[in-house]
DNA sequence: GTGAAAATGACAATCATTTTCATTTCTGTT
DNA sequence: AACAGAAATGAAAATGATTGTCATTTTCAC
């Protein structure tokens, strides 16, 4: 297990942000590459166990990936329309390292999702 | 749509804090109630459209609902055994507030979930 | 070159959720 | 009470992401 890792992880690094594992496969075969479908899941497994990706969860439930490291923001949904807002987590970051230290706990990461409902909806 | 819902609301509020669909399911049968998995689902939809209930997600993806307005947390949990600590979050309800207003959005709820390593793992 | 071990991929299996559709219950009206 | 039409219900099928299986291919050390 190793030529195909990698090829997903510069899947994902070239997509910069999120990608389901259905997505990535259908990118890698658009441009050319022979995996099968079955082996990305596996090879993001890898990498989410080696600590070189974040799984996180669309709303619906299916499973997104995202190299970790990455400077990443959050989100503000409107539930109605669906517009998102990307919004920076700054206070959310200082949070988390505050509860972390305080709870004894190391490398840790967080998920933070706003919803609600939009000026124009 | 009215006797199903409310006995899956009363099973939400007698379980006091997350449960999954089926979860509901299994448990409202075992009470004895006559109700299929079919209506449990809608029965959440209903809840969820009027804002009683809320809806996120476990780690596996599987949906699971909480009633709203319940005093709520967040969770602390160390990826490798799973121990969990629940936290407050007045710093994030503050966040969630700011950045609501500063870009026009209105009942805004949010999920936030840390997770890590323990001291002991 | 050989053989064991790891990696791969086609396909089937699983599991939560949604859709379909026929049946039952509820509603108001006569 | 009887009736028609609407809404609600639930069994079973459909869906879609993810995981498991297993035979085949590739890799690597010798």
């Amino acid at each position: 297990m190793r030529k195909s890792v990698s090829g997903v992880l510069a899947t994902l690094e070239h997509v910069g942000g999120f990608a389901s594992a259905q997505e990535l496969y259908q990118l890698m075969h658009r441009d050319g590459a022979k995996i099968g479908l079955t082996t990305v899941y596996r090879s993001l497994q890898t990498l989410v166990e080696g600590n070189l990706v974040d799984i996180l969860r669309r709303e619906d439930g299916e499973a997104i990936y995202r190299l970790c490291g990455e400077n990443h923001h959050h989100h503000l949904v409107c539930k109605s329309c669906g517009k998102t807002v990307e919004i920076e987590g700054g206070a959310i970051e200082k949070w988390a390292k505050t509860i972390a230290s305080e709870n004894g706990f190391r490398d840790v990461g967080h998920t933070a999702e706003l919803f609600g409902t939009c000026a124009n909806c």
